[in-house]
Parts: C-alpha cells; structure tokens; sequence
DNA sequence: GGTGAAAGTGTTAATAT
DNA sequence: ATATTAACACTTTCACC
C-alpha cells in the first residue's frame, strides 16, 4: 500500500477536498477567496495534498451511455490461490473494462466490477481475458439493470 | 433518466475526454496544443460536453485511507417493492456514504456499495438508516478485505 | 464549428515575515 | 505556514470566417 505514515489534515486541507471533491477545476484564485487566504497559501496546500497521495486523481466523471457502454456487472469469483495480492488479481485489475477488484470476505475470493457495451462484449472479455488467468474455479455474474446511484465521493468532515 | 437524444462524439470530442478523464486540471491551452486547435474552439467543445452531460463532474479522487475510512462493504438486498426506481432505492441514494446503489438481476433486488470508518460506522448506518427503509426483506453483506484496483475510468475509443 | 485578437484574470515562483 | 509582489500564461468573449 502506498505510503500512509500519519498524515495530519486540519480543518483547511478538509475544506480544500471538499470543495475539489466536488469541483476539480475550481481556480486556485476560487479556492482562496472560499477560504480567505491567498493563492500562493493554497497552492502550497494542494500540491502538499496531491504528493502526500491524498489527491490520488483529478478526474472528468464521463457518462458511460453517452460511450454506448450499457453493460454493468458484478463478478465474484472463486480462486484456489491463497489470500492477499494474488497473481489473478493483478492480472484482472490490467483489463481496462475491469473497474474495481477487490478481495472479499466469505466463499467468494474476488469481486470485480466490468463495465461494457453490451453482454456480447461481456462474454468476449470473459472467455478471451478471464479464462486465462490460472486458478479460478468458477465465477458467478450479476447483472446490474438499473443504476440509481454511483460516486466515488468520501463524506468529508468538517474537522 | 436524463436526455440521452442522439449524442454523437466526433474523434475530437472523444480525444477531449481522454485527456480530461485522465486529468480534469488540464488546462484549456494544453487540451489546445495536444489537439492542435485554438483554445476558444476547445472551449466551445467542452461547454457543450458539460451541457449534454456527457462530462458530468469534475472531480478529485480523495484516499480514503487519507480520511481513516477503511471499510468498504457490498450490500446485497432483497426488498418486497416490485422493479423499477422504488421509494426503497431512493432513500437508500440520500444516504451519502453509500456511494452505489444498482437494481440487479436475480434473487437479491438491489446492491448497494458502502464506505466507512469501521464496521461499527457501517452497524450504525445499518440500524439507523436502512431499518428506517420499509420493504427490505433481508440483507446480506461482503466486506472488503482488499482493493486491489478501483476507479471509475472508461474505456474511451479512438473513433 | 472553427480562428484570432484583446482585455481581464489567474498562476506561480521568489522574497519576506 | 502564509502573504506580497510581479512576470508570465491562461481564459473567455466577440467579430469574423
């Protein structure tokens, strides 16, 4: 994991977040007067922020029908090596239609979220892709058919 | 569901959000000069991205390890309200640390992703939250003991 | 859709407290 | 850790194509 030796975030760094949480292009200029301090204050801050990998990414959110990509599904799978970074793992996080791995609790070892056009391409990923990673014994798929919600955004608190 | 009328996304505008799901910060001169167009074109394109929301946020990634939020769990829900957006989802949407809520295909009706500080937050949230949400039949819960890969970028194509 | 020009504004590094 | 300054770069509108 990367580095989280302490890492202290006063009341300032936490308005900071929340106001780049919500919108990564506000102006350094917009951040200071929010906060009344100057520019140069709070683009030591960010940078501070980004290096210390709190700021792990500025991204554009990109509406996935707009791509055609309509498919959205769930992956758990079973696997017959042992816990912790497993070789499959690795190899499934390298797809780029793969969105998430993670390793679970429970009777199944892995969840991985795709997303694709369609369950065509689904299906294609998963016998071209899956089939050769060694050691999964068998993988249950569900479908999402409606998505009501999804964000990647932390509740940030006040202090 | 918001308009999706016919959005069509020339190589350009596909370019553009590449570059932009890779580092929303970028500025409209960069996007510019690797484009090799004038910085008031990129502009209009970009307007109109957001406008057709094709672009719907700009957003920094915070670590939630950063944030001490070290439990991510999968909810898996059966719910006696039949398909389609239920009261049940709705409600569980406002909730701001659940991040997903997908009506799935099968057995259970909804998954729901949720982020804490600890599974002690998430019981909390569990009894006073979700037990407010009436027609939750039973819930089943995977906690995550690893992310191994995690991010919500598309695959976005060259044309 | 796209460019070019111009005024306003923002960015960022150096210096100082 | 933050503020002031100042040079430079970027943003954005508008007239034109």
């Amino acid at each position: 994991m990367i580095g989280e030796t302490e890492i202290f975030l006063d009341k300032t760094d936490l308005h900071i977040l929340r106001l780049m949480q919500g919108n990564a292009r506000i102006s350094n200029a917009d951040l200071a007067r929010e906060l009344g301090m100057a520019p140069s204050g709070i683009l030591e801050r960010v940078k501070k922020l980004e290096q210390k990998n709190v700021i792990m990414q500025y991204t554009a959110r990109v509406n996935p029908i707009a791509l055609q990509q309509k498919l959205l599904a769930f992956i758990f799978m079973k696997a017959s090596d042992g816990p912790g970074s497993s070789n499959a793992t690795l190899e499934l996080a390298k797809i780029p239609e793969v969105q998430e791995v993670h390793h679970v609790a429970g009777d199944d070892c892995y969840l991985v979220k795709v997303r694709t056009y369609d369950s065509a391409s689904l299906m294609h990923i998963m016998r071209t892709q899956f089939s050769k990673i060694p050691n999964i014994l068998s993988t249950r798929t569900t479908i999402v058919l409606e998505t009501v919600k999804e964000q990647q955004q932390l509740v940030i608190p006040e202090k």
